[in-house]
DNA sequence: GCCACTGTTAGCAT
DNA sequence: CATGCTAACAGTGG
């Protein structure tokens, strides 16, 4: 589930407690989290100091001296957790980062599905080349630009990493209500009107969640263990059947490119 | 026990 | 350029 919000709340809270301090030791305990060759450069983590945790899309940037760099994409499940060397490890935890006064960060993935990247230099080399830009960066003009030069569905779009990095499922739908936009809309039939209201939600919706510290679903707790609480502001994410809290009519639930969509069908046009 | 479902994304065919 | 399907994997709920 980590999306934008969530990733950057991880991000500040790991930098709080770590940025500036050296990695003392490093252990793989998984294959699955870096691939082949990769596993090469976990030899020259120890020793290396943290420079700075920071965030591009959804992926997590561990910044390190003499220009190295950890690239993490959490995926579904991946979670960070910053713990004592004692406390109990599951089966689920595939990197431990050590540090002085038995201080550990873990990485921990359930479905496997998350990866770690190490490069030297520039991240770029590790991240797609088609990843789009910085939602919150994106001022209006270029957004309005970005947007007439796509068509599809609005949904799609937004969920889309090679149109804009960082929005996901949860703040797709939650942007799109907010602007009072239907999924189903081509991008490329919005009036600037529309398309301004767009620009304005988006940041309007990120802003917010990255505030609370994103959103608590299932499992989704930041690096310290505090649960978001964007949830609570949800409008339509999750709330198929539920009456839409603008006017009424009941939350519609609808599978678009493969993802499940929720919106209300009286007040998003 | 089985089946459908879940926040992501890359790769592929169409 | 866009869409749909599959796969990676584990847990949950009906």
């Amino acid at each position: 589930m980590p999306e934008l919000p969530e990733v950057e709340t991880i991000a500040r809270g790991l930098a709080r407690w770590f940025a500036g301090r050296v990695i003392l030791r490093c252990r793989h305990v998984s294959p699955h989290l870096l691939k082949g060759s990769g596993r090469a450069g976990l030899r020259r983590l120890p020793g290396r100091r943290i420079v700075d945790i920071r965030r591009r899309g959804k992926y997590l940037i561990f910044e390190l001296g003499r220009g190295m760099k950890m690239v993490f994409h959490l995926k579904m499940t991946g979670q960070f957790l910053v713990c004592g060397a004692d406390d109990a490890r599951d089966r689920h935890t595939h990197l431990v980062l050590s540090f002085g006064r038995r201080r550990e960060i873990r990485f921990r993935d359930t479905r496997k599905f998350g990866r770690l990247y190490l490069v030297n230099g520039d991240v770029r080399r590790v991240l797609p080349e088609t990843l789009g830009p910085e939602p919150l960066d994106v001022g209006r003009r270029r957004f309005l630009d970005l947007l007439g030069r796509r068509r599809g569905r609005l949904k799609s779009l937004l969920v889309n990493q090679s149109f804009l990095a960082g929005i996901g499922n949860i703040y797709a739908d939650e942007i799109l209500f907010d602007a009072r936009l239907a999924p189903l809309r081509p991008a490329s039939g919005l009036d600037p009107v529309e398309a301004r209201r767009l620009w304005r939600s988006m940041r309007r919706i990120l802003a917010r969640a990255v505030r609370c510290g994103g959103s608590s679903i299932r499992d989704y707790a930041d690096a310290e263990g505090r649960l978001g609480r964007f949830q609570l502001e949800h409008k339509v994410y999750g709330r198929a059947g539920v009456p839409c809290p603008r006017c009424g009519v009941a939350v519609r639930r609808l599978v678009v490119g493969g993802r499940a969509t929720h919106f209300c069908p009286s007040c998003q046009k």
